[in-house]
DNA sequence: ACTGTTGGTCAACGCTTGTTGGCACCAACG
DNA sequence: CGTTGGTGCCAACAAGCGTTGACCAACAGT
C-alpha cells in the first residue's frame, strides 16, 4: 500500500524508497486502472482489461496491489488542491471554487472514476465522502458565517458541483456538454456563492 | 398494483389484453427488479438475485422479459408527472419544481435505479437523457423567456436536481441526508428559479 | 374427458470473473 | 562461478454470470 503511494507520485510524503525495476509496470497499471475505472465503473473495469491496457499479465496486478479493491484504493488516492479561501475576496469565493473544480475535473480522470465507481461501490462512495469531509468542508468553514452551518453548506455546494460533473462528464447529456466553460462558471458561481455565504433562506 | 396495467399498456398499446394468470408473477419480477437496480446498479443486480426476491426461477425472467436489458427497460419506464408551469405563478416555478422532484424521488425508487444504472450503463444513461429531453425540457420551455435558451437552462436545472439526488439518495452523504426537506426546498428553489428565468449572467 | 396452451421448475450450457501457484528469466552480489 | 530475489508469463481453479431447452402441472375450450 505504501508502495503504491510512491508509484502514484500524487502523494509521496517522505519515505522515498529507491526505485524498483518494476516501477514502470506499477505506474502503467495505475494509469490503465484509472482510465478503465473512469470509463466503465467498478464492475466492468476488469482486471484482465486493465492488464491488457498496461500490456502485462493479470497476475501482476494481484502481485503489486493485492486485490481489485487494493488496486482501486491505490488508483483513486486524490488531492483536490483546493485554494485557500481565506486569501480570496469574500465576494469571489463562488467563482474561484467553481472555476477550480472545472479545472481539476478536466485535467484529471480520477474524479470521474471516483464518481462512477462510488455510485455502485461502497468503498468508492466512502472515499468520495471522505474527500468532501476532509478537503471541501474545511474550505467551506473559511467562507461561511456560522461554523455550525458548514456541513449543510458543504452539502449544498457538493450537490451543485457534483451534479454538473455528473450530467456533463459522466452521463454526458448533450445539453450539459454543450455549455461553454465560461457559461458554467457564470451560472454556477452565484449559486455556490449563495450556498456559502447567504443567510439561511 | 396498477403497474401491471401500465406495463402491459406499454407493450400493448390500445388493445387492452385481458388479465393473464401470470400477472402477479410479472409484477413481482418488476418490483424486485426495481429494488435491486436501485440498490445495486446494473451489473450487481443479477437476474438470479431478482428472481430470488420474487421467489421464482431465473428462467421466468427470461421468458417474460427476453433478456436482462429487456427487464431493465420494462422496470424503468417512468413518467415524472411534472406540473404544468403555465398555470403556476411565474415567481413560484422554482419552488414548485424542486418540491415536486423531492416528492417523486422519495415515493418511487425508479429514479434511483435509473440514476444508479445510468452511470455505468449506456441504455440507462440514454433513458435518463430521454426523460430530461422529453419531460423536463418542455416544462422549462414554458417558464423561460427565450425558447432558444431552453436546452441550456434545462441542463442547469438538471445538474442541480440530479446533484442533490446523487448526494442524498445515491451516495448518501451524511450531510446531504441530514438536510430537512424544507431546507432543501428553501435553498434549491431560488437556484432553480434563477436558472429558469434570470437573464444570462 | 380430451387436448392445447400457459405457468413454472430443474439442470445444464458456455463464458467471464477474481485469484492462485508454478515455472522461466534477468540482474545483482557473494 | 553460483546463489538469490525480484519480475514476468502461463495455465488453471472455483465461483458466478446470462441464457437455454427439456420437462412437469394446472388450467381453458371444445
Amino acid at each position: 500500500m505504501s508502495e503504491s503511494a510512491s508509484a502514484t507520485s500524487l502523494s509521496d510524503p517522505g519515505a522515498a524508497s529507491r526505485p524498483r525495476r518494476s516501477d514502470a509496470t506499477r505506474t502503467a497499471i495505475l494509469t490503465a486502472a484509472r482510465e478503465r475505472f473512469a470509463a466503465d465503473g467498478y464492475e466492468r473495469a476488469t482486471i484482465r482489461a486493465i492488464a491488457g491496457d498496461a500490456r502485462i499479465d493479470p497476475s501482476m496486478v494481484m502481485r503489486y496491489y493485492g486485490s481489485k479493491e487494493g488496486l482501486f484504493a491505490a488508483a483513486c488516492a486524490f488531492d483536490l488542491r483546493l485554494p485557500d479561501l481565506g486569501s480570496t475576496p469574500p465576494e469571489a469565493v463562488g467563482r474561484t471554487l467553481v472555476s477550480h473544480f472545472l479545472d481539476v475535473w478536466e485535467e484529471n480522470e480520477v474524479l470521474t472514476a471516483l464518481l462512477r465507481v462510488g455510485v455502485t461501490n461502497a468503498a468508492g462512495a466512502e472515499r468520495m465522502q471522505g474527500i468532501v469531509k476532509e478537503q471541501l468542508l474545511p474550505v467551506v468553514r473559511q467562507a461561511c458565517p456560522d461554523q455550525r452551518e458548514a456541513p449543510a453548506r458543504a452539502a449544498l455546494v457538493a450537490s451543485q458541483i457534483l451534479g454538473m460533473a455528473l450530467t456533463r462528464y459522466v452521463l454526458r447529456f448533450p445539453y450539459a456538454a454543450a455549455l461553454s466553460r465560461e457559461a458554467i462558471v457564470d451560472w454556477l458561481a452565484p449559486t455556490v456563492q449563495r450556498y456559502l455565504t447567504a443567510d439561511k433562506p
